[in-house]
DNA sequence: CCTGTTAATCAAAAAATGTTGATGTATTGA
DNA sequence: TCAATACATCAACATTTTTTGATTAACAGG
C-alpha cells in the first residue's frame, strides 16, 4: 500500500469516478442493482425522455459500469462487478494514510 | 441492506463522485494521503497555476473532502477521514446486489 | 512602514457536459 | 408489407466547469 498513484491509477480513477458525478446516473446505477432492466422500464422509473437515458447509459457504459445486451427489440442493462470491485480499490487508494511519521516541522513550508 | 437508495443519498453520492472527477483532483487527494502539504508545496509538485489549485481546492472542500488550517502566510490542506468512510459507504450502496431471486420472466419486458 | 510572499477571489474566455426534439434503424406482430 | 415499438444517434442549444490572468488581502521580515 506505499505504492504513489500513477499518472494512469489517476486517470482511471477520475474517470470512475466521472461517470457516478451525476444525479441521473447515480439513480440509474441504484435502479440496477437489483438486476438488468431495459431502458424502457428505466425511462418508467425515472420519468426521464428516452434520449436522455439513453445518453447516460452511454457514459456508464463507456466507463465500464454497465454492461449491455440486446434481446429482440429491448436492450438490457446490467452492472459489471468487476468495475465496482475497481471502485472500491480506487476509494482505498485514496484514503488517507494512519500516519507513521511526522511530517510538518516547526515551522515553514516551502524552503 | 434492502434499502432503496434515497434521492437525498443519490444526491450526496453524486457530490462526493463529482469531487474526484477531475484528475487534477484526484492528483491533490493521492498528495495528501501521507498528511498536510500547503498549497505551494503543492503547486510545485503539480505544476499548475496557483489560481488553478485553489480553485479545485475549494470543490475538494466544498465537498466535505479536505480540511484547511492557516498557519502564518501558509494554509495547510489535509484530507477528512470521515469523508472517505462516506465515500466507502457511497461506492457500496451501488455495488450490485447478490440476486436473491430471478428478475427477468421468459419474454417480454414493458408489459 | 515597505516589500516580498502566500493564497483567495474575480471576470472573461474556453472547453466540456447535459438537454431537447428529430431522425434513423432494427425488430416484432398483424 | 405495414405499423408500432425500442432504442441509438445527431445537431442545436443551454448550462456548467475549467482555465487564465489580473487584482486583492493577509502576513512576515527587514
Amino acid at each position: 500500500m506505499p505504492t504513489t498513484a500513477s499518472t494512469a491509477d489517476i486517470r482511471r480513477s477520475a474517470r470512475l469516478f466521472h461517470a457516478l458525478s451525476d444525479e441521473t446516473r447515480v439513480a440509474l446505477i441504484a435502479m440496477l442493482r437489483d438486476g438488468e432492466r431495459c431502458v424502457c422500464e428505466l425511462q418508467d422509473a425515472l420519468g426521464a425522455a428516452q434520449s436522455r437515458l439513453s445518453f447516460h447509459l452511454k457514459v456508464l457504459k463507456d466507463a465500464g459500469l454497465v454492461h449491455d445486451r440486446k434481446d429482440g427489440r429491448w436492450v438490457y442493462y446490467s452492472l459489471r462487478r468487476d468495475a465496482f470491485v475497481e471502485m472500491e480499490h480506487a476509494v482505498a487508494g485514496l484514503t488517507p494514510r494512519r500516519r507513521a511519521m511526522p511530517v510538518r516541522q516547526a515551522s515553514g513550508c516551502c524552503n
